[in-house]
DNA sequence: AATAGTTGATATTTATAAATGTCAACTATT
DNA sequence: AATAGTTGACATTTATAAATATCAACTATT
């Protein structure tokens, strides 16, 4: 991580701006959105804007893509192996009713989770989201939890 | 899993008959195994044999490819996140000097590992291999890690 | 010893993911 | 109130991963 999570989350780039300095299109963007790889800030109006954080993110993302050669699917798979229930500290009975848990395609941030530990809480605000999503962060992650 | 190791793990097709039942070339078989997915049966002549186990495996690969859209390295990327260490009882030490624990963008049967706890172990012999290389079972033995 | 199948290496084809373009309705800015 | 930027939906382009083809040397089978 690059600098401290509150510096880097502050809403600054419209959705030009973050694309120009990622040297992409903002259909790109609003691709990657739907494919359930970011989760941009968003104002009343429904327009989107994007933090420091997110520009890294993204840059690692197309990382991803471009060097290592993962599809977009599997970026996604692989984020949803994060085990949030683990970082969330997730009870067994909320770990049944959720379906980050249950599923295996999708990471938990692109799910609805009004009824669970999550409840209201914005996913970007969520360590999961925001700290552990390095796609090259998920196999330490995975580490840690060994016995 | 379909039935048990043993009777999964008897080499008894030839590359031309695996292709033939999996209805894909002998070229694509090949490159799976050079892509690191897959690791056949090798006679003293070099050439391949396929159990029914692999035949089941490689079904897997297929969907991940064709129907999850997960690119070959993405599948890689997964397989390379099986803690393997943990499966195997790795000892921290052991770990240190073990390149699959810590690289991670390619599965431990990619890796020589004659100096370390799996020594001269045949990869399609290790659970590690065997049973855990469902790329839809990774995220289950992530789960089944925590605390 | 002749035929069929295999090997690895290199080249080519094809299928499609990723990225971009276009549009009309809407929002922000001067 | 005029200009610039944004939205989502749909269409199109382009980049390249995945699959296949070709080859000469080799191995297995009859």
């Amino acid at each position: 991580m690059t600098g401290s999570k509150t510096s880097d989350d502050k809403p600054i780039y419209s959705i030009s701006a973050a694309a120009k300095l990622l040297n992409i299109s903002v259909h790109t963007l609003r691709m990657y959105e739907r494919e359930g790889l970011i989760v941009p800030f968003k104002k009343e109006s429904n327009q989107r804007s994007y933090s420091q954080g997110d520009i890294d993110r993204i840059n690692c993302i197309r990382n991803e893509i471009n060097a290592s050669k993962i599809s977009i699917n599997g970026i996604r798979t692989i984020y949803s192996m994060i085990p949030c229930w683990d970082i969330v500290k997730c009870s067994k009975k909320e770990r049944g009713k959720c379906a980050s848990f249950n599923g295996s395609d999708s990471p938990c941030w692109t799910y609805d989770h009004s009824n669970n530990v999550c409840g209201t809480k914005n996913c970007r605000e969520c360590i999961v989201y925001s700290q552990y999503s390095a796609c090259c962060n998920v196999k330490e992650l995975i580490k840690s939890l060994s016995k």
